[in-house]
DNA sequence: AATGCACCCAACCGCGCTGGA
DNA sequence: CTCCAGCGCGGTTGGGTGCAT
């Protein structure tokens, strides 16, 4: 059905920046009156504007309520869990984030958050490792980078750079994560990063895919949605529910979908697995056990070289041994040497 | 100082949904 | 049931700004 423009396309509305002026007429005019309807306030208000427009400015600009300046990390972290769950529904974030318009969070997370994603290796829309060719390109030239940083150090006789070994030791692992995602493109290993979202990603982190929640010791079924709204990732979902609760937001996500907010969850938690993961992708066991405590658990600090750590749900520590060996100086030559053997015969194009 | 480039974000555009006639 | 006005939402644009050369 066809509909008419917001504005007549022959009329001559103000287009563009708005004025100091203009703002006030605007707030002075919902102050006193109330928007009503938006088609006829800028007629009412005096203003030389189209309905839209005026909508605009004061959802995103003038209203009162709106909190502006710098996203806190918890405020980046609610957006990341939240949009893993509910995609571009910008208006529905920003309804978690008191304060913050659906404008603001969608240009924050195309400046900032995307590229940070990116940056990490992580598919910003998907959540998942990235593992398209140009990607492992630029974790193999990372890799030559580092290598090459290693060596002129050498040859002048100095140490490599201080982030030299862990930026070497990340771009192997994600590059091994991303050829085995590549190679079995059912499932995907995730080890080498201290950072919390990747630890607490149900889409990032192996034990998840088990239906094991890390931050528990037991396991937990599956979310079955009771409520109108389906969404993707319900594990997700209610870490998302967990951090806005933090928040105070008075709205109930339990509203949603008819589950209930866990209270007594740590900033990163969840409680289940995806269905959809679960149900395309038969897991692989999980080649890193973690400890039940995020807070106690940093993966940097033992230089990527994690420690096996003892958990029931551990199905193998021989792949884990593996991982070791791999990460091992003395020993990586022979697995790299594996691992291209491996990427060399298979079907897939793999560029190096 | 001038220029080019990249980034940021306010504002715009167009589509889909909703509810009333 | 259809039509349509109005609104809200997500994607995109382009002007302003800061930084590098």
């Amino acid at each position: 059905m066809g509909r008419s423009p917001c504005c007549e396309e022959s009329s001559s509305v103000k287009k563009g920046p708005w004025t100091p002026e203009e703002d006030e007429k605007l707030i002075d005019y919902i102050s006193k009156h109330g928007h009503g309807s938006w088609r006829t306030l800028p007629k009412r208000a005096g203003l030389n504007r189209c309905g839209k427009s005026c909508r605009l400015r004061w959802t995103n600009y003038l209203r009162p309520d709106i909190k502006r300046g710098k996203f806190s990390e918890d405020d980046e972290r609610i957006i990341i869990n939240f949009h893993s769950v509910l995609g571009n529904k910008w208006s529905k974030i920003a309804a978690h984030l008191p304060g913050r318009t659906d404008n603001e969070i969608k240009n924050y997370w195309n400046t900032h958050i995307r590229k940070k994603l990116l940056k990490m290796g992580i598919d910003p829309e998907t959540h998942k490792p990235r593992t398209d060719l140009n990607h492992l390109m630029s974790l193999s030239q990372l890799l030559g980078m580092s290598n090459l940083s290693s060596a002129i150090s050498t040859a002048w006789g100095n140490k490599p750079l201080g982030l030299q070994p862990d930026i070497t030791q990340l771009a192997k692992i994600q590059l091994v994560q991303n050829l085995l995602q590549l190679i079995n493109n059912n499932s995907f290993v995730n080890i080498g990063n201290n950072n919390p979202y990747l630890l607490s990603n149900p889409n990032l982190n192996p034990l998840f895919l088990n239906g094991i929640n890390p931050l528990q010791t037991n396991k937990e079924p599956h979310v079955v949605l009771s409520g109108s709204e389906e969404y993707a990732n319900p594990g997700l979902y209610s870490q998302a529910q967990s951090q806005c609760s933090q928040h105070d937001v008075s709205k109930s996500l339990a509203d949603l979908d008819g589950g209930s907010i866990p209270q007594d969850y740590n900033k990163i938690n969840s409680t289940t697995t995806s269905r959809e993961n679960l149900a395309e992708n038969p897991p692989l066991p999980a080649l890193v056990a973690f400890p039940p405590k995020m807070g106690t658990f940093n993966q940097m600090d033992s230089g990527c070289n994690i420690a096996a750590q003892t958990s029931t749900e551990s199905p193998s520590n021989t792949i884990f041994d593996d991982w070791e060996k791999l990460l091992d100086d003395e020993t990586s030559g022979s697995y790299w040497k594996e691992i291209l053997d491996l990427t060399s015969t298979s079907a897939s194009p793999i560029l190096w």
